[in-house]
DNA sequence: GTTTGTTGGATAGTGCCGGTATTCAATGCC
DNA sequence: GGCATTGAATACCGGCACTATCCAACAAAC
């Protein structure tokens, strides 16, 4: 298949598969002449992954440049493959030399801590929540472990049922998508059905009492 | 106060805060002279409030202007804001006229009402559901009612929490804060602690396993 | 009362990002 | 033969969130 079929199949322009070839998201065709190139259900398959990350993961193009590479490097296992994603989900932000902010990330440590769980030390979603931390304070919110209690066992028996989705499939790109869309698809699917429940749980309990 | 105060007050600089000025998120000062203003208490809360949303939640500066305006009107019911606030929070995409999409949007809507959710037909965050069922079939995922279960359920709890920590409090303006603390920065909470999850699994699962 | 600094107001400029558009010559297809 | 397509290179664009600069009017310190 040539470059305008690849279009047409991935719903994407011409030119933005050659903006992605460009910034190395993805290798180009095999050149059958020197105006003419060869693509295969491989390319469609990574434009669609592509399409995913940028669409509905909101990941930058640079992001995904790392996502990828790790898929391509069979010296890469799972794990760190895991790791590259929730590095490219950022936040990536510098953290402030601010004594708020050491106290909020020296809680978060200690959260993870007591919880026991095995994560590395420099995982951007302990900034992340750190930053959580840091905003509700300085919104007069205090956070405790009792509010925090409801969120964890939530995300806990979620990540639990999708680490077992991704290990029952078997060749590697099957695996490596599978886990892809596990981190990324599925915390918007999360995202989306949080904001539903809040939304009918709101209705119920404010909606025509005009407070 | 004057505006170099609130500026290290905020940790906002004096140039962002003029601009937040201008772009009607905030009022400004009650002028002393004509080169001179006064701001007090309530808008540093009001910077507060914008940073929350800005760096916690990411939203742009126009959704702010929207939910600010909501706030702001004492007829607007907590029921409302929480809907201007979803609405803010997007996506803010043009649903295509692509089979695929119609039947996926068919799908969340199905799903709604067969859990009984009242949520409104309009919610953004149907469209964002929708949105990660195209993709995920995209990729070979088929999307089942019993892949949606642990979501379902965790969603649902997390967000009564929620409900109930916001219904406690008194005075308009802390359970409006409470309210936006709840949608913007909790949701923000539950992605990190699922990420981190994730990553705890993972790491029980996959590592020292170079699959 | 002069100097130094701050303020509001206005306008212009910046940097990043994710594409788009354009141009060109070589080539394929009918 | 003539039109469309391709790859490659380069330039350009629009949105966004600031950021910088300038100005005249003041205020405060000395």
């Amino acid at each position: 298949m040539q470059i305008s079929e690849l279009s047409d199949r991935s719903g994407l322009t011409v030119q933005t598969i050659k903006f992605y070839i460009r910034e190395g998201l993805m290798p180009k065709g095999s050149s059958t002449t020197v105006t003419r190139a060869e693509y295969d259900q491989r390319h469609l398959e990574r434009l669609r992954l592509i399409r995913a990350l940028r669409e509905v993961g909101d990941l930058p193009v640079a992001s995904i440049k790392k996502i990828v590479a790790s898929m391509e490097d069979d010296s890469v296992g799972l794990h760190e493959l895991f790791g590259t994603t929730q590095y490219a989900l950022g936040p990536h932000i510098v953290p402030p030399n601010d004594p708020h902010w050491r106290a909020a990330r020296e809680d978060v440590d200690m959260l993870v801590r007591e919880l026991g769980w095995e994560v590395g030390d420099r995982a951007p979603a302990r900034a992340l929540l750190a930053q959580t931390f840091v905003a509700l304070r300085r919104l007069g919110f205090p956070v405790t472990l009792t509010d925090l209690r409801p969120y964890v066992t939530a995300a806990t028996s979620v990540a639990e049922h999708e680490i077992n989705r991704v290990a029952l499939d078997n060749p590697r790109t099957l695996t490596v998508h599978a886990m892809l869309a596990s981190t990324v698809i599925y915390e918007q699917v999360l995202t989306a059905l949080h904001r539903l429940a809040q939304e009918d749980v709101s209705a119920r309990r404010f909606a025509a009492d005009p407070s």
